[in-house]
DNA sequence: CGAATTCCTTGATCATTGTCAAAGAGTCTT
DNA sequence: AAGACTCTTTGACAATGATCAAGGAATTCG
């Protein structure tokens, strides 16, 4: 159960933004917004989903897991939805979730959203939204794989973050280096090797810290594509 | 403009089941139904979409180009509707759309699904429910492609691809092997490898025809996970 | 039918990426 | 501060995958 202060945060986020508002209400009728440590599992693969969560604030891993391997798929950031695909079609969790930086999550119950879809067009198409815009980010996650070398992916990664955080040509990785290569899909090792080759276009690396001496030479390496870089396009 | 009969075949389409009457009629206003030999484009990547795409007979390939590499995300048969995380969010295409089998393509103006999408619930639920499901093949693959080799997801192609089609352990690949090398994230020259390494498997290849001699023995190298492989899953 | 074309396969080689082992760097704990 | 721990880096090597070149097989087209 939500207190009244939290009820009307809630109610702000975007997910909500044109519905009616029996809608919200019945939506956050079975809701909590928790605070979860660093390490929580939020989700497993192959569980039946109980919640739609909205990642408030913090950080989320999703991962994977097959035979002893294990991947990093995406790491989701406020105001994000995840779950969303599992709750809409009733099946089971593709990917794991872990909290890797302190986070709040508003959790939603699956039944719920399931009835809120069938009632409110509004919520629907907002859904609908979350939906198109978290598939096509995994398309140019697909093309990402399978069109660059782990180096172009590296590069890439660099100027977008960079981009993103203001063009200071400083960036800080905010988690560990091992799941940065896990999303770059590469083993840490290689990140290692990768972050050494990239000394010669100007990028130099302490630690977490990360200055890009010559973005025009890292540009030019990276050759960044709208159509798989622009999270907005 | 749609002949009555035509008319009459489109709204039984899946895409339509549970909308009102009302919705369908404004969807299939200003729709086609085409017939598109092979080799066609039906959409170019970079381009706003103009008609949400239902694919009624035949194939689709989605493919994706990259300075000088091109690469096949998905080949889609029926009933499947493609392009609609674009048309939702009013986004240039992604990927570009090829023909690839002779195929009857119904196309609903992209202006009319956005509203169809805030008016009836219903439709907004089921393109819902599509874009998630696409959003979940998409996932998949994802996996499919960080987690395992090129002979890993040959093998799978393999295993999958006999159980879609009555477990006779006879398939036929229904596109040039080079489309099936792109869809697997491999050049083609490793498709015609990989096939050779499967004969001490027990697969025996023939042009386009490739017989399972051991069911078991593949299924043991592939080992298919649902959460990967199943598509209904 | 025969020539042209495209597709597929094979061999040789190279590039990329993963694995194993060990050492260094940083963090946390006591 | 010392020790334990995890994370990261580096080196050596193995596996995987791509590229180039050439030859075969199948298909298309005149």
């Amino acid at each position: 159960m939500l207190s009244r202060e939290h009820y009307d945060e809630a109610s702000r986020l975007q997910i909500f933004s044109g519905c009616r508002p029996e809608t919200v209400a019945m939506l956050l009728e079975g809701a909590f917004l928790h605070k979860f440590p660093e390490g929580i599992d939020l989700a497993k693969e192959g569980e039946l989903p109980d919640f739609l969560h909205v990642v408030v604030s913090g950080g989320v891993e999703l991962y994977s897991r097959y035979r002893d391997r294990e991947t990093t798929i995406e790491v989701i950031g406020p105001p994000n939805v995840f779950i969303a695909a599992a709750v809409v079609l009733d099946r089971p969790h593709l990917k794991s979730a872990r909290v890797i930086q302190p986070a709040r999550i508003l959790m939603l119950p699956a039944a719920s959203v399931r009835k809120a879809l069938l009632e409110d067009a509004a919520f629907a198409a907002r859904i609908a939204v979350e939906l198109a815009t978290a598939y096509r980010a995994a398309t140019k996650d697909l093309k990402n794989q399978k069109l660059r070398t782990g180096l172009e992916r590296l590069a890439n990664w660099l100027t977008r973050r960079d981009s993103e955080t203001g063009s200071t040509h400083r960036i800080v990785i905010p988690f560990d280096k091992k799941v940065l290569a896990a999303q770059l899909g590469m083993a840490p090792e290689n990140l290692s090797r990768n972050f050494a080759t990239l000394a010669r276009f100007g990028v130099k690396v302490k630690g977490a810290r990360i200055e890009i001496g010559d973005p025009v030479a890292l540009e030019n390496l990276a050759k960044p594509d709208p159509l798989i870089d622009d999270p907005s396009s």
